[in-house]
Parts: structure tokens; C-alpha cells; sequence
DNA sequence: CATAAAAGTGTAACCGGTTCCACTTCGTTT
DNA sequence: AAACGAAGTGGAACCGGTTACACTTTTATG
């Protein structure tokens, strides 16, 4: 364990000043006669210097480091969303400090603090829902503030990026409708959840659309974490007039749903239909491949970064961004055309 | 954007010096006046005051921050076990920087760079292979350093986590030639990988035991990234003797070659037994369900974490630590017995 | 009650970088 | 040849915390 040379130490061996160092180290910072850079860098290459971040950090709040703050990584869905944001903000040069909530707002509230404590410059984040004033407080603070997937209402300041999930709720009921079914369950985030209630709410319109009964028994709203989207489907099933279709919506409960419809023997698409919003390669491979909502992470994380790392350009308070980006319906096997009974 | 209140702001503020107010902030640093400290408490929320972490860091090569070095955190194995370390880390207090290699050695040795300037007190990789000289410079700086997953035979002081690949390689194997298979293929990762190599390894064991004919058409090796397994299954699959068997020992390249089996029109199991290393949900879901090779990721994730967190303790160099743990051989319905033709 | 020990507080240096500004040393311009 | 400007360099303050040490005030002890 060998002490680390400062910039002082480079200075001494170079023969130079620490303020030479510097400007070598920050080009474009002040004037260095090249034979003097040249030593200078031999000299840290030879002593094995690198300057340290946190005195570097220490000047100036410093855009070199972003939030990721999921709400979980072994979702696949967010562990791709996670995966795209590092490489966007690596080729940027920036740093990602990866946090998960759990879906616990008071977890949040603590990564929140240590992100408060690192003078991050920006935050992506799926917000619980909750420490409404911890989020205002950080955006008061100057910290690019992104929600991604989800958002929260009541903080129309705080820029958005999601798939338009209106309209992904939407073509899919609208789909199997025109596929001849009637009743159409929906399984869905919470309802406190945007993601969640503007699925349903595009569900609604398109029953609407297609002249069909609205049953608030087939709208099942379920946890993100946990079995409870196999209770919905449970539950689902044993009503007195059971669906023919259903769209899974929300993307962490997909596999738990259908775990249960295969546990109760429930064939797909024979006995039920089914929309997941998931894009595994596994959903490919199931018998039948499943028809699914694909939506387009590249775009959700490219977006993402882009805005938290706005921060310099000053946007006028007020002004939020909200990017849509629009998800592909991806039609394979799953759904069946029913007969209609006329 | 409200300037940032700093630790002299809530000194005067409170009436009384800095020292005060950082032993308020670190108890057990010094005595501290039970009026006193409710008081620069009270000043401290009222002016919303919260430490910077960089101004700390200064002081001390700070135990409070953890990188994670991963290839790719969109294969669900890396990405779970991202979650798992995440967790592990938060539970103490500690802060995890992600980033990804993608698999290449130049993207590693930057992100290395990166991780030596921020002074991290521990890194867990998942290593190249390449970078010898950088990885060998982290250990002397202190750092601690745990390989998961993977190794690098030539790095031997270095802390290795990972499962029993050897023994998984040959429990797999043995399975299916206990099920009366004689013509067993492997698919596994690169030859340069450890984890390659030793899955190979256990392979060789188990038919050997098995009294089995070893031919090398049947060993293949695919990259982490990219089709190359779903080539790797092809090429076995035009075999002028192919196997009823495979066990796809490459975990980032599972759902690959199932879809050129699939896209071939081969049954599983009736065509091909199949044996693949991973743990997603969805392997249970598929028809039939696989029999899987199970990664304890919660212990490879624990195990890490403590290792990467052990620097104080000092431990002596040249003794370094490695923990296997071993995985689960989960039978479900993917491998059939076969009749043997006597 | 004197005095030693303990408790509480403040001053100033330090961590390792960046940067303002003053100072030399040249090469150019009239 | 004098005057000027640009290039190159160094000294020292600063960023926002921590902490060794000196100092004052209490409290405890004989």
C-alpha cells in the first residue's frame, strides 16, 4: 500500500510549480511551454499520478456525476433502462452512483439525502410517489431533476420522460377488441402510480371506442413488488363471467401472471389472450411466442440523460420537459380471434 | 438555484465556531453541549444544511464508496446481481459507482482510470482478462478488488467470489448422461474466461466418469456478446453426428440459442435435452419448463460486498481470498430419458 | 475552599486540487 | 533604442469540511 503522490509532489520532481501541474493536467487553462509539458507529463507517468476527484469536486459543483435511482435492478425492464443510461453517460464522461428504492418511500428519502450530500448534478429517477418537498427541494438546489417511466402529478415542475402510456393501454385493448373479444381484463401498476393509471384510463377509451361494456371487476390494479399480480389474475379468473383477454401492464408482474395462468391450466391464446408489456427474448420463446409492448428504452435513456445533464444551459424555472416517446405493439401469437356469437 | 449554505454559514448563524458544528456532525468526535447541539441542530435544518460529501473525502480516502465493474448489466444475471450488491452496499452505508465494460478491455482499463481518480475504496469487476498492470497498480493504491463471477488464473492475489463452475459444468453433465445420453453437447463462454474454462473442465469429468467417448465438435465456445451462441448451436446442430443433448453453459447466450433451436424446428425434449445455466423467471414458464443451473446470486452479491469492504482489517497481501459457493442443479421437464439402444 | 480533572469551545492548519494575479523574460512595433 | 504585449511561471488564497491543540469554564475531589 504505497502513498499516493499529490500534485505538490509532481511539482517537486518536475521542478515546477503546482500551478503548472495544473494547466497541464487542464489544458486550455493557461499557458505551458511545451518542453515543460512534456516533462511535467513524463514525470506524472513515471511517479504514477492521478488527480483526485474529490478535491477536484471540491471548487465547483462539478457535472461529473449522475443519480440513477430505480426503483429495482432485477427488473428487467430498469436493469436495461440502467444499462442504457450508464453507457449514454459514460460516453459523456460522466459517472453513474446506480441507487434502488424498493418501492419504500422511505428508502428514497435516504438516497435522496446522500445524493443531496454528493452535490450530484442531475437525477434520474422513478419516483415512489412520495417526499414530494424533498424533490422540490433539490431542484430549488440546482439539481437536474429527470422521472423516467413514471412521474408524479402534483410536481408539474420536474421534467418527464416516459413511453405515452395512454396510448400503449389503448392499442392494445384496442386490439384484442377488434380480435372479437368483449370482456378484456386489464392487470395494471397501482392506481397511485401515472404509469399505472394512464394504462387503464387508454384501456377505458378503447372499450369506449369499441362500443363495449366498461366492468370495474375487470381493472385489477397490483403492487410492483411481491405475488400480487398473481392474486390479481387469480382473482381474475374466478369471476362469474371471466375474461377472454387480458393485458398485463404491469411490466413487473408479468411473469408472476403468468406463472398463475399456467398453474391453472389456463392455455394461451385457447382458453385466454394475452398483451404483456415486457420485451424479454423470452417472450419469443414461449409457446405460444406472446404479443407485447415494446417500448423503446434506448430512446427513454438517451432522453433521460440528456435532460439531467442540462443543467448548465439554465432553463427558465417553470419550463419542465415532458418527452413521449411512443411504444411498438408487437403482434405474434397470443391473441385469438374470437367468433362472435351473434 | 439557492446558493448552498456551508459549514461556516451554520456556525455563525448558531453562534459559535466550525469545530462545534462538525462535531455535531460527527458524534464521537468530540463533547459537544447537549444545548448546544440542539441548537446548531435546529440552525442546521432551518438553513438546510446538508454536509458535502466531496469536502469529507478530502480528508480521508473514504470507505464510502464502491465500484461496480460489470460487462453488461442488461443480461438479468449481472443485472441481478447488480441489485443484490446495491442492496448489500446500502445496508452499510456505502455508495455504488456502475459502470460497464461491454466485454472490451480498452473501455475497462478507462473506467479503471476513473474508478483510481475517485479513489474507491473497493472495486467488484467482472475482469476482461486483460488490464493485468492496472489491476495489479489498484491492489498496490489499497484498493480492494473482488473478482465475481470470472477470474484471471495469472492475477492470484486478487479475491475471487464465484460458484463451483467446475462442479456445475459436471453436475449438468453427469444428469444427462445419467439420463442415457452419450452424445452431450457444451456451449460455454470464451476459452479466455475462467468461467468458460471451468465449466469445460467439469464437462471432460463427467464423461469421463460416465465411461463417455469425448469429442471436441461437441465443445463450443461462444462470446459473451453478440449471436454467437445461437452459431454456436447451429454449427451442432449440422453435426453429421449431432447430440441429443446440450447443456448452454453461457449464461449471456441461453436465450440465443433456444431461438435457433426453436427457429429449427427442434423439439425440447423430444429432439434435444437441454440443460441451461440461468435463473429467470421465465425459464419455468416455457414448454416445457428447462432444468436450469441455479446461481446463488444473493451470496455471490453478500460475499463481494464483504470482501470489497474488508480493507481496514489489512489483511496480508499475498493471501487472497476465495469463496465458492455452489450452484443448484433445479430439475424441471427440458431433459428426456433416453431408450438406450443396446 | 483550593485545586485538579473534565467538559466545552475556538483558532488555525490541513486535505489536494484550481485559479487570480504579479512577475520575468522574451519578441515586436514605432 | 524605447515601449509594449504576449508567453511562461510561481506565490498564495480558496473550496468546505476535519481535527490537533490551546484555552476557558464547570464540576468533582480532597
Amino acid at each position: 500500500m504505497q502513498k499516493q503522490p499529490t500534485i505538490r509532489d509532481v511539482a517537486q520532481a518536475a521542478g515546477v510549480s503546482v500551478a503548472v501541474v495544473s494547466r497541464v493536467l487542464n489544458p486550455g487553462s493557461g499557458p505551458v511551454a511545451a518542453a515543460t509539458r512534456t516533462r511535467v507529463n513524463e514525470v506524472m507517468q513515471s511517479l504514477g499520478y492521478h488527480p483526485r476527484t474529490a478535491a477536484r469536486e471540491l471548487k465547483f459543483g462539478p457535472p461529473t456525476t449522475l443519480g440513477l435511482l430505480l426503483a429495482d435492478v432485477s427488473n428487467p425492464f430498469f436493469a436495461r433502462l440502467a444499462d442504457r443510461v450508464v453507457q449514454e453517460a459514460h460516453a459523456r464522461g460522466i459517472q453513474v452512483l446506480l441507487m434502488t428504492t424498493q418501492e419504500d418511500d422511505h428508502l428514497e428519502a435516504e438516497r435522496l439525502a446522500t445524493l443531496i450530500e454528493r452535490r450530484v448534478s442531475g437525477i434520474i429517477a422513478t419516483p415512489t410517489g412520495n417526499n414530494q418537498e424533498i424533490w422540490k427541494k433539490l431542484q430549488a438546489l440546482g439539481t437536474d431533476v429527470v422521472f423516467v417511466d413514471r412521474s408524479i402529478p402534483t410536481l408539474p415542475e420536474v421534467d418527464v420522460v416516459s413511453i405515452d402510456n395512454f396510448e400503449s393501454g389503448r392499442s392494445a385493448t384496442a386490439l384484442l377488441a377488434a380480435h372479437g373479444h368483449r370482456r378484456i381484463g386489464i392487470i395494471s401498476g397501482p392506481a397511485t402510480s401515472t404509469t399505472g393509471r394512464d394504462r387503464i384510463a387508454g384501456y377505458r377509451e378503447a372499450l369506449e371506442a369499441a362500443g363495449l361494456e366498461q366492468d370495474e371487476l375487470l381493472i385489477r390494479s397490483a403492487a410492483f413488488r411481491g405475488a400480487a399480480g398473481g392474486d390479481a389474475a387469480s382473482a381474475l379468473l374466478n369471476l362469474e363471467d371471466p375474461p377472454t383477454a387480458l393485458v398485463v401492464a404491469n411490466t413487473a408482474q408479468v411473469t408472476e401472471v403468468l406463472k398463475r395462468l399456467s398453474h391453472a391450466g389456463i392455455a394461451i391464446p385457447g382458453a385466454m389472450s394475452v398483451i404483456v408489456f415486457e420485451d424479454s427474448p423470452w417472450t419469443e420463446l414461449m409457446t405460444p411466442p406472446l404479443t407485447i409492448v415494446r417500448q423503446p428504452i434506448d430512446l427513454l435513456a438517451r432522453h433521460s440523460v440528456q435532460l439531467a445533464l442540462a443543467n448548465t444551459s439554465g432553463r427558465a424555472p417553470g419550463n419542465a420537459t415532458v418527452i413521449r416517446v411512443s411504444a411498438e405493439l408487437v403482434e405474434r401469437s397470443s391473441v385469438a380471434r374470437l367468433q362472435l356469437a351473434k
